[in-house]
DNA sequence: TTCGCCCATGTAACCGGTTACGCTGTGAAC
DNA sequence: GTTCACAGCGTAACCGGTTACATGGGCGAA
């Protein structure tokens, strides 16, 4: 591979000409620079990205530290971060935290160097622990984690209030004896919407101690709600479930055991995965545009790769918006998937 | 942020006996050793990569070039590799093409210096030009795409033969007026799976001249795909879509008209996205284990940084899977979404 | 004609690591 | 008591760019 002191021998300059003529600053006559472009084309030269980045401190690539997320989710975020990304030229460094915090250690460490700025979602780290992991220098914004007394910009989806507004609808819609399937214990997105649904319960309806299920935003953990609500004769005319993919095997496991939806049970999910609305009856959910969150914490980390200042105080907050649909009565079946008569 | 000088300083030795040190190389004495690591402790040392690769002259990084793809077929890619490389201690760097042949070259170029190898998807780039694009000295592995004459190795999935056998499924079930709905004209996957398609309608069935209609693989060319069928009167007991997302526009454009699948029409996707088993009736098509593409790959690409020498003789092809569900009066209704009696 | 300024270009230091090579001192072998 | 091998460590070159500073030539002003 040809370097820039080979160009330079080339075109008789020297490498700071080179270099100025190939990265179009001043100070270059016109046939010197013709010279060096064309012993660049000559040479087939590409400029080594890594050791340019060594002098300059900048790596135009941000770094992109995601837990162990499959599916949409995270096919979506990235797009949005690589949507911005892409206009400002920069280039996107995966980091993958597979779950243990020792790796989320080792991710972040490993990106010194090789990043400007990091872009983090550690869904269930303490604040403590990150703190020790991040670096100061290295401007950081964080995914849908509010780390409070860390004082660093995020952008994370109301969980809480998207959660709230779903029980109310549900109750609204004439539910009474709302269940909740909640999604895994440690993690800050199932903990903030079950605490808007019992909320909303004891708020809107009254209710101190509503049915909550346990899960683990799996399919399978919906299935067995499906099967400890029906087995348990636990008293329900709607299921809540924290995210889709449980309200999906929760639809499922109610079917098998003969149960009709909306009919007998009302569902109401969360995230409005593109399967929602393929569904029959299509499934009503809270809409949480992935996207956005991946392309509004990219915009943030820009501002600040530009010298802006941002805190917590910058923080941005998406907020759900809800989407009826026929789990829980709404439109019964829409264009996308009218093949069946049903019950 | 601390230096490998800092470093040395603190714990009064040379750069080059922390280097050692800290490497876990020879020749460094206990405590010398503990002195080091106790400086590095103490100043919050983290070894900035870009500097040490300069002169390793590696990266632990791949690249990763891909089309503007959305959805779960990016997502799978990506887990697929990201499992093989993260295994092998590897980064990933996301180059995205946005379409465009020039932002091609622009990603692969700014790729220099930053990887070791490259994995590059160019499913509609013509070999000659890729060649020009490509470093020779760069270890590449080609996703999805035989470069032929350039000799480089790659990862296919056996679009013809899938779609033979899918065609050759759909007429042992029945069928005789089989339509096939084709992807983009430069695409080279929808090319294979038409080609797959023709082939086995003129060889099972001895028809020459199969109708085919347009398509781009997006939903809505599927539900064009219908009207087109229902308002042409073209005769078809049974419609082979090049790819699920088409075949879901279809089949609800079917709905919309009257027709019920498979009552009326048989239809057969090609992909096995999520959402295929989770339609009502569940979606016919041939499985691609699209993570598996990504995992070969890439590991393929790490035999090469070993030092073997894989060309294009060294070509993994995977073959698709038929899988036969309700659209094709297979398995009518499967655990998963019993949720309607239905016509 | 001479002075001074500015522009085009070259020299070399530098970014933060790695590592070839040289130096020193110790213990074993003679 | 030498000699020699080798372990432990330091010096400095190097990776491939960027850029501060030095240099020299051309040109306008005096």
């Amino acid at each position: 591979m040809a370097t820039l002191r080979d160009v330079a021998r080339e075109a008789g300059v020297s490498v700071a000409t080179a270099s100025r003529a190939i990265n179009g600053l001043g100070n270059v006559t016109a046939p010197t620079k013709a010279a060096v472009m064309a012993a660049v084309k000559k040479l087939n030269f590409v400029p080594h990205s890594g050791a340019r980045s060594l002098t300059r401190k900048k790596t135009d690539t941000v770094g992109v530290i995601l837990p162990d997320l499959f599916g949409e989710f995270f096919s979506e975020i990235i797009r949005g971060i690589d949507l911005v990304a892409h206009e400002s030229g920069m280039h996107l460094l995966l980091g993958n935290m597979h779950g243990s915090t020792h790796e989320t250690a080792a991710a972040i460490a490993a990106m010194r160097g090789r990043v400007d700025g990091l872009l983090v979602m550690p869904p269930d780290l303490k604040p403590e622990l990150l703190a020790d992991y991040l670096d100061p220098a290295l401007p950081t914004v964080l995914l849908n984690y509010d780390a409070g007394s860390l004082d660093l910009p995020f952008v994370a989806v109301d969980n809480y209030r998207g959660a709230y507004a779903m029980t109310e609808a549900l109750l609204a819609g004439g539910a009474r004896q709302v269940v909740h399937i909640a999604g895994p214990k440690h993690n800050r997105d199932a903990r903030d919407r079950q605490r808007g649904f019992v909320d909303a319960m004891n708020r809107v309806a009254g209710i101190r101690n509503p049915a909550i299920l346990p899960g683990d935003f799996s399919e399978e953990s919906g299935a067995k709600a499906a099967s400890l609500l029906v087995q348990g004769q636990l008293p329900a005319d709607a299921v809540f479930a924290a995210n889709d993919q449980m309200a999906v095997g929760l639809i499922a496991g109610l079917a098998k055991a003969g149960k009709s939806v909306p009919g007998d049970v009302m569902v109401a999910g969360f995230d409005d995965i593109p399967l929602a609305r393929h569904l029959n009856p299509s499934l009503s959910t809270m809409q949480v545009k992935i996207d956005q969150l991946g392309s509004t914490a990219m915009m943030m980390l820009l501002r600040i790769l530009r010298g802006e200042t941002l805190g917590s105080a910058s923080a941005t907050i998406l907020t759900p918006a809800l989407i009826a649909r026929g789990t829980t009565g709404g439109a019964r079946a829409t264009a996308a998937q009218p093949m069946t008569a049903n019950s």
